[in-house]
DNA sequence: CTGACTGTTCAAATTTAATTGAACAATACG
DNA sequence: CGTATTGTTCAATTAAATTTGAACAGTCAG
């Protein structure tokens, strides 16, 4: 007793299917959990916004999942509450973000800028503790290193926002 | 029977700790093992190039998981042999490449290009089934979609060689 | 040939990460 | 209120990835 209400729902269509494995494939480059890519595509590919239902549904996973898979996709602004056109319907349904700028802006933001300024926090305590080393050879090799590692950092900062501007359009 | 020769070997000091920490958290964000991170770490971070079996002993790992890091190292271009001054060891030792240039290189190269070109198949591949939807306007919808994910693996393959540049020192 | 040394391979064990599902808000409706 | 609906949380389970370690291959030296 918990049949589909209709045929179009439940099982996906081969094409659908083989949409969802190429963003399942994508995410997993990233370093993004499978589900990500499932709903992802999923939205991609589907004509109309999708609720969270619909998504546990047709993706057979469960609520958990679409549920914490949302809320990253959504803080990566990769998907947005699509406005119900009649206010009648209580719950939300999301559509997918299609512009690529967007895409990477978002995984850049909340994945690769958190890394890169803890990073840099690191190599500060690094720098003054190599200063400390008494043996003058061996802490000018160290601090030279250091360097280094600390111009990777600024290279990589400075080379992000250059990257968004390259991939708006 | 198998105590360390000296007193420089087996436990990391204090400074490579940490600079091995930051290559370990490094590399998660790029999606490889752990293992990759404190092998190239420690090698970053040492004066003079060191065989399998000092990083065997001095990060405490297996003998498999040290082979196995450094082939990865050594085919993203992370690691070189270190020539051996004198020939007259048997075993080789490992250097770190510490140019970005050569790094990305390697990553882009290893790790992104595979990706896009197995997806631009599975793309081609989409666009034909995409075609042979019968409503037409399903079938535009359809194709709209796979255009623009056309479009994003070029996006990224037009940038890739971009990003090369701009990090080449 | 035999033994010592260096490194590789890969199935099994371990560790880490993702998923599930049951319990729990929160809100709406009669 | 009572209960139906929608969605969240999080401990327990499951699945995936990494690491281990024992067996093996190749090489050199005696």
């Amino acid at each position: 007793m918990n049949l589909p209400p209709d045929g179009s729902l439940q099982k996906l269509e081969p094409l659908e299917s083989q949409v969802v494995a190429v963003f399942v494939d994508g995410v997993r480059v990233l370093g993004l959990p499978r589900s990500i890519g499932e709903i992802y595509g999923l939205l991609f590919i589907s004509q109309s916004p999708m609720s969270l239902d619909d998504l546990v549904q047709r993706l057979d996973i469960s609520k958990g999942s679409a549920s914490q898979g949302l809320r990253m996709l959504k803080s990566l602004g990769a998907v947005r509450e699509a406005d119900g056109n009649g206010n009648i319907e209580r719950r939300t349904y999301y559509e997918p973000a299609v512009e690529l700028k967007r895409l990477v802006g978002g995984f850049i933001r909340e994945e690769i800028r958190p890394h890169l300024e803890s990073g840099k926090t690191k190599i500060g305590q690094l720098a003054e503790n190599a200063s400390e080393v008494d043996d003058p050879a061996q802490r000018e090799f160290l601090s030279d290193r250091i360097d280094r590692l600390d111009q990777w950092m600024r290279s990589g900062s400075k080379v992000l926002p250059i990257l968004q501007k390259l991939l708006g359009q």
